[in-house]
DNA sequence: TTGAAAGCGCTAACAA
DNA sequence: TTGTTAGCGCTTTCAA
């Protein structure tokens, strides 16, 4: 037999004396064909080297059996977990993973979310790009009813399910928990632009001063990029300051790490003269001397949480409960030593 | 206008009248197309909010667009570093990449395989699942032609190439820059199951020592999950030792850092009592203290490499170099203060 | 330069 | 339970 070439159900039908549709059916556990027929069909088709042709069933179908996932950046330890999460339970579901990231670029969030549409995929996951300061470029997603579901970095829609933590609630308690260990001025290090990320975290970190009767100064607020090299840089601010913060809440572990090996080499005590927060609970909060404190929250959980409220969607695609809409994952307060000054 | 409706090239046909081979070959780009009537099709396209419909033209194309990549584990910074280049090199080439992670399990790797051939990817790009022990289930893509490319856990065949480092070459300097700083007993982390990686590295250790008229002693050599947590209780093991090491290398960072921090919660100075490297160059590696010595070579890097490769096959898929077979990317040994023992 | 027509391989309505 | 038939929307030969 050739093997270049490919065998279809008509050569199988052919072979069996059956019609096409018959196999098909045998082939797709369809529940009104004869069983001893379907196991014909069935070792036929393996017999024979049968591999079925998603490109035509989808084609009639029309759908693509794919979900889109549009990411800033892969290669964080947050985001690969999240991936892995979402790629366990779409791929139990047996859909395939297409995925793309922004690399926190509006335009190119807009070229990619072009490129998902025209690809037709069934569904899409999006955390927003950096930049992203709207989502228009994904209502068409919304007009034609595909399912969209935003995770991490949300983007608030009636129609569309938003997976994150409470970021407001998180920092409040984090910086809570430094001024509960005495901390009088504390720095926060968030980011230029202010994603709804950043901006929770600030807020959370604001409230939680003005709750505890200190002031929220501005020469505090450190703006930057939040990369390892901000945090030395932010580092170099603090040595700098007349008055230096005896805290430090960092809206990232990465940043947060950096700024502490930075002030360290110019021998501050951390955390006796500078207490350190951050948030994430990246790898390295629990490596860095002293260990970081910071928050908990899961990658893998958050993934596979957001996957399931896709597949969710698109199994009842009417039966969609308002309820499902803002989903909070929880999150955690890890408290260590870098935070922990000695009474 | 019906916002469901989807718009065909029928449709734009029947308002332009002309016909819809036309109508394709305008948005094609195809050559024998009048300017004019080009431009028409594309206008009206537009403004009827035509999107193409990639699962038809696939299906007549019989080319799917999409390159499949199976991982063991998506969750590792040098694993999502590899996929963010991949994803950029393709994506610049118009392909659609579909990830799918083996979890390290080999009955996991063969369904993936067969779900990916059914999905008729158009191309492949496979690191191995921890436990292969063979490539046959990827055999069927290598008999129909389709373009084949390992990366990090390649399978030797002469048709596929694979991109790795030379890890005999990279561990062999490592463990001989531990012996140059004085170290006389040189203990190994290594894997249970000897992937080709973990091998490679053994028999790169192993020469060193040789080359240097040291002992290989098996009481040295600890097989592990190279997990975290095996990186706890190979300390431990250390701990017991009679007669302990003045030198470790572990197969990789993560591996290594926590041993180093059980080491050190047990009083163990490093380097002095014993001199610590690892393999990867994850971040930890420089967080941990002292800082880690290892082998630094680039997820990324080595994920557009074989990118590229697989486009190049695709192009031209009968014009195969042999030469490009086997690729070596480049590697290099970071020295850190772990390995440093004061002379 | 354009059109007519066939068909990629499959599924689903309908009929038998 | 099975077969007939008609497409899904596109591309591509062939002829005009």
């Amino acid at each position: 037999m050739d093997p270049e070439k490919e065998i279809t159900i008509y050569d199988i039908a052919k072979k069996l004396n059956i019609s096409a549709a018959t196999v098909s059916r045998g082939l797709m556990d369809h529940p009104s064909v004869n069983i001893n027929t379907k196991q014909k069909v069935v070792e036929a088709a393996q017999e024979m080297g049968y591999r079925s042709n998603h490109l035509a069933s989808n084609l009639r179908k029309k759908k693509s059996n794919i979900i889109g996932i549009i990411v800033g950046n892969l290669n964080s330890s947050f985001m690969s977990n999240v991936i892995a999460g979402v790629e366990k339970v779409l791929s139990e579901a047996g859909y395939n993973l297409i995925i793309s990231q922004s690399l926190d670029s509006v335009a190119k969030e807009v070229n990619i979310a072009q490129a998902m549409y025209n690809n037709r995929v069934d569904g899409l996951m999006v955390s927003l790009a950096y930049e992203t300061e709207n989502a228009d470029h994904f209502e068409s997603f919304v007009k034609r009813g595909i399912p969209l579901v935003y995770f991490d970095r949300v983007w608030p829609h009636p129609k569309c399910p938003g997976i994150e933590i409470d970021n407001v609630k998180a920092s409040y308690h984090i910086t809570d928990h430094l001024i509960k260990q005495g901390c009088k001025r504390i720095a926060h290090i968030t980011a230029f632009r202010l994603s709804s990320v950043a901006a929770d975290r600030y807020k959370g970190y604001e409230q939680a001063l003005i709750d505890n009767n200190l002031r929220v100064e501005e020469d505090l607020i450190l703006r930057t990029q939040l990369t390892l090299k901000a945090g030395i840089e932010a580092a170099h601010t603090i040595l700098a300051m007349a008055k230096r913060p005896d805290g430090v809440f960092v809206t990232n572990d990465a940043c947060a790490v950096s700024c502490m090996q930075e002030l360290k080499r110019h021998g501050i005590r951390i955390p006796d003269d500078i207490a350190f927060a951050g948030f994430n609970n990246d790898t390295e909060a629990s490596i860095i001397e002293p260990n970081l404190t910071t928050v908990n929250y899961k990658g893998y959980d958050m993934g596979e949480v957001a996957a399931k409220i896709l597949i969710n969607r698109l199994n009842n695609s009417e039966n969609v409960s308002p309820a499902d809409n803002k989903l909070i994952q929880k999150s955690e307060l890890v408290i260590r030593d870098s935070s922990l000054k000695k009474k």
